[in-house]
DNA sequence: CCAGTTCGTTACATCGTTGTAAACCGGATA
DNA sequence: TATCCGGTTTACAACGATGTAACGAACTGG
């Protein structure tokens, strides 16, 4: 028997297709004898249910989608990890699209291209603008992780952290540990990139707070937020006077910057200190180890599960905004004392 | 109108069911006036296929798993990029189940929990036994990504690399760079561990080759693969007399050693060499950075899909053996002259 | 002008499951 | 003995899409 239904089984056991299907879903008014009967008759064929079958009748799969720009990239492949305990934690199913952040493949995404396939979708995009999100007809219940796009006013709930708070924070504790030249890496020249944008804008209200001057040159522009880009924009800091400290928009340009940095020569944190964003493993085995800002990831993939759920259960009230704690890491990368420690 | 269905769509346009589907099926007989006004219909109802409803009829989702230990993992994270790529060239989704590499859940993998719901498997096991492969109803074909299983006559495709000629080829280049006391982090005293075994095994193969004494207490067991493993067994390493080369068997062992070495002082590769095994992107960017093995992981994805590609389209031959490629990429952990040029 | 052909379209059954409502059965009640 | 009742089991109709086979209409050729 290659694939054997419940009308199968019920043959086995003598009985009708629903009875079977009773037991499997565990009716309550199923006799001991029957059910026994029946069980045995799934063990011998080892039936199972037919998912598309149930999603069918059902409205509902049990799977939802995650959309990254990229798992290579381990803040999304640490997010994922944490959307895929939350989510089965709820015993839903995760099923994975990369986006590399291009704008088309993230309206594909938006588009409904998997409806019925997905009960609901989380995503954390980079290149939509507001208006592709507001072109989308609302039927998969969507979340996003990450930025806010366009003003206001998005019907979807969303999950991310006080970006500006963070990057004022990080760069505070720069300016407080002695740094004048502060740089920052991660701008982008492209249309949207918000966090990018966010970040910059707590880099610079920290500076005016601090009092340290801002120096245009100082900040880095790069195409995207990989090891490479970081370690090319820190070649050309380096080139145009090397600034005392840098704040990259997140781990993986930091860990390029440091790269750069210490290949060439650089003492780090003695002659230029270097912070992160993401807190990614491998910041922590980096060295200098590195500082950064640390978002409760397992709280993001929690409470975008939540949101989701909440959505799914019937739940249609205004878009939720959740704004989950960060908190910053002080690693060697800016501590002169924890480095010489070692 | 919240779910147009096939239906819906027909009476707008004043045509039959089947029609419309004909139409989205791109059906050859279908005039074009009708194909206009039905499409017209699909666009203004924003029509989207029943993805459940085509599977039940069809019998197939166009779905796959894949099955890994963990996504935290860069090397993971990194074939699950790989392989969502090349899925995606067959038009197929890929959905990620995470094991941990916990024997009862991998059993679950492999058990058909999601029969139905996903065409194929493609798995990454690391803690199964031949004994639960056999026991396996092989209704989803499922294709097995890096150690083989069992001794041989498996009845499944297999796609990995040669792990002992891998290994002993780093080996070897330790030796040949003047290594005496070449060590091993990441034997593992867990029942199965093959891919530790075969590596340690090429290790050993090596040493043998280069008249190099093999000295028990250089090779250090870990529980898992991860940084900290690598960190902590470099540590018991250094302090029971510190080796001149150690071979890690993946770059999260190597990259927690090297952080354990650099905290302590010695320098590397000048006193201590360092090889990984696995080529993830982080080892680039290290300081130093990271000599390694690196298999070809878009070659490992794509002829998985492929195995797999073939299985789903009826291929019934006996299980085929894939060896992948690997090349060593010698970076400045081992190489003096790269190091001190920087 | 009719039989034969082709093209475009349609009705129907089916994939496997489950909600609904009705049928069944033995025992307790009137 | 007839009625009722609770628990147990069943038949049937959906869920939405598509393969099959059959239909009608518009042609062709004799």
């Amino acid at each position: 028997m290659v694939r054997p239904r419940l009308k199968d089984v019920a043959e086995l056991a003598g009985v009708s297709i629903k009875t079977v299907s009773n037991v499997v879903n565990d009716y309550p008014h199923v006799s001991d004898v029957t059910r026994a009967r029946v069980e045995a008759a799934i063990a011998e064929l080892s039936y199972r249910p037919n998912l598309s079958a149930r999603s069918l009748r059902a409205g509902r799969s049990g799977v939802v989608a995650l959309a990254v720009p990229d798992l290579d990239n381990p803040y999304f492949a640490e997010l994922a990890t944490n959307v895929i305990e939350a989510a089965d934690r709820r015993g839903w199913t995760v099923l994975i699209d990369q986006t590399q952040g291009d704008r088309a493949k993230e309206r594909v995404v938006i588009s409904g291209i998997r409806d019925h396939l997905i009960d609901g979708l989380l995503f954390s995009p980079l290149a939509l603008t507001g208006k592709d999100l507001a072109g989308r007809d609302e039927r998969t219940p969507m979340v996003l992780l990450g930025e806010r796009i366009g003003m206001g006013r998005s019907p979807y709930d969303h999950v991310g952290i006080d970006n500006v708070a963070a990057a004022r924070a990080a760069t505070l504790h720069l300016a407080e540990r002695g740094a004048r030249r502060i740089a920052a890496i991660g701008v982008q020249r492209t249309a949207v990139a918000a966090t990018g944008r966010l970040r910059l804008r707590g880099y610079q209200q920290a500076l005016a707070e601090a009092g340290v001057p801002a120096d245009p040159s100082l900040v880095a522009p790069v195409a995207r937020w990989g090891r490479a880009d970081g370690a090319e924009a820190m070649s050309r800091l380096l080139d145009s006077g090397a600034p005392d400290a840098v704040f990259c928009f997140n781990d993986t340009l930091a860990l390029g910057a440091l790269r750069t940095l210490l290949k060439r020569g650089y003492e780090v944190p003695g002659e230029v200190m270097v912070m992160g964003f993401d807190d990614i493993q491998d910041g922590r085995f980096a060295t200098p180890t590195l500082s950064t800002v640390a978002p409760d990831k397992a709280l993001i993939a929690q409470s975008a599960v939540d949101l989701l759920a909440e959505r799914l259960s019937g739940g249609t009230g205004k878009a939720h905004e959740v704004c989950v704690p960060h908190r910053l890491a002080f690693r060697e990368s800016t501590d002169v004392r924890a480095s010489r420690t070692t």
